[in-house]
DNA sequence: GCAATAGTGTCTTTGAGACAGTATTGA
DNA sequence: TCAATACTGTCTCAAAGACACTATTGC
């Protein structure tokens, strides 16, 4: 039966987001290959049958391979499919979003694949395939659950303040957080923990409490994103 | 490239959920075909390139060859992929959840494939492939959605009461609603409209009020599911 | 002390649930 | 008139936001 029909391509593309200057960015790369060779678009790529035991683990894969980044956060988006969104033919497209401290980009190896290249969330420039309807559903996403999760801890660094964490939140969801009913909210989740006698100094002000994810919540590989606060 | 990995097979599923005596059921067949030939599972098939334009047109379609039920509502769901999940290699489902009427099933003309089966979500039979969770998914996000927006007014004939259509929201949710902030909620997301001069007699109590979904929630054919009250 | 930001106590407002009342039918 | 359910007005309670106050730093 599977004969009846022509070969259908199957792909995973990850939309990976981080905060830089207090705005949502998307990380693009040329493409090494036809179609749209040297285009800016998603890095993305093959599904391997026979390493990838699901979507995630390929979108994972796919990441690392083409920009050497791990990122603590990956969960499936969904799957754009259709005749006419890519110019081979018929395609899948399984999209994942992933989320990524910017601070941690400092530590990232060289690599494998083109220069990875940030771009603003509300300015893309034109790409290729349906690459941008993808990244408008993933940041949707991601404002939509930051509205009742604590998503945003993972744009965050390893050690933060509860006004930088704050201001991660306002940055996601575009409008300025109430402190009170924020601080009440981040407790009751209960995914991050003060680092006792741990301050943040500099300012010329009273130094804030910096705080880290609860041991729970940390992730050196991808999770689903499912049922973990996310 | 395409040719360096083996064919990945592409296939739809759909999750068709009713309710029956006040409980959740899915819809599900005996399969025509190797693997599993003759064993129940959901409806599901390959997607055909040459006439499907996108994953739920693919999905709506072998609902209807299979079951000949067209569904007012069709959302996709997730894509369940990997290695072991089909015996004959590694495979992509596009999951796709679907709501019906119980009362619309008796229009539904002579089905090509297999009799349709109603099983209750609460008491599944042993299912092949990974549908188990496939239908755990799915009825996860129709309670999920059920809890803020009016997906199911989707389980409901075409007019109805709100005494009805509470006792729809609760048997979806297990659990009672409060009977004035339901009605305060359902006036608010503004989907349905009362039939002018229009009860539902028959008891012998003061008649209720019959209702519709106003006509920009009205599909006869499918839709994305996001951004229309669902 | 002063400016600046961190952190907290509490009042107000808003929305959800509880409860009890009125409305309308058949018997 | 009574039982039964539809519908509605209003009180109570809990969560969220507003505001103001205290705390701690560098200068």
């Amino acid at each position: 039966m599977s004969a009846d029909h022509p070969t259908i391509l199957c792909t995973v593309d990850v939309v990976l987001l981080t905060l830089i200057d207090g705005a949502l960015h998307v990380l693009l790369q040329k493409r090494a290959a036809d179609p749209f060779s040297g285009v800016l678009a998603l890095p993305g790529g093959y599904v391997h049958a026979q390493e990838d035991r699901d979507a995630a683990d390929a979108a994972a894969r796919v990441l690392r391979e083409k920009t050497g980044i791990v990122s603590p956060y990956l969960e499936q988006l969904a799957c754009f499919a259709g005749p006419g969104r890519d110019p081979r033919g018929w395609s899948v497209s399984i999209a994942h979003v992933a989320l990524v401290a910017e601070e941690a980009l400092r530590a990232v190896p060289a690599a494998a694949g083109a220069e990875p290249q940030w771009k603003p969330v509300a300015r893309l420039p034109v790409l290729p395939f349906d690459h941008r309807q993808i990244v408008a559903r993933a940041v949707e996403r991601v404002r939509t659950k930051s509205q009742y999760s604590s998503l945003p801890v993972y744009l965050c660094g390893e050690r933060f303040t509860l006004p930088q964490l704050q201001a991660v939140y306002e940055a996601v969801l575009g409008e300025p957080v109430n402190k009170v009913s924020f601080r009440r909210k981040i407790d009751e989740l209960g995914v991050v923990e003060p680092i006792e006698g741990e301050f943040e100094a500099g300012g010329a002000h009273r130094p804030a409490q910096l705080y880290r994810l609860r041991r729970a919540f940390r992730h050196a590989l991808s999770v689903s994103g499912r049922g973990l606060g996310g």
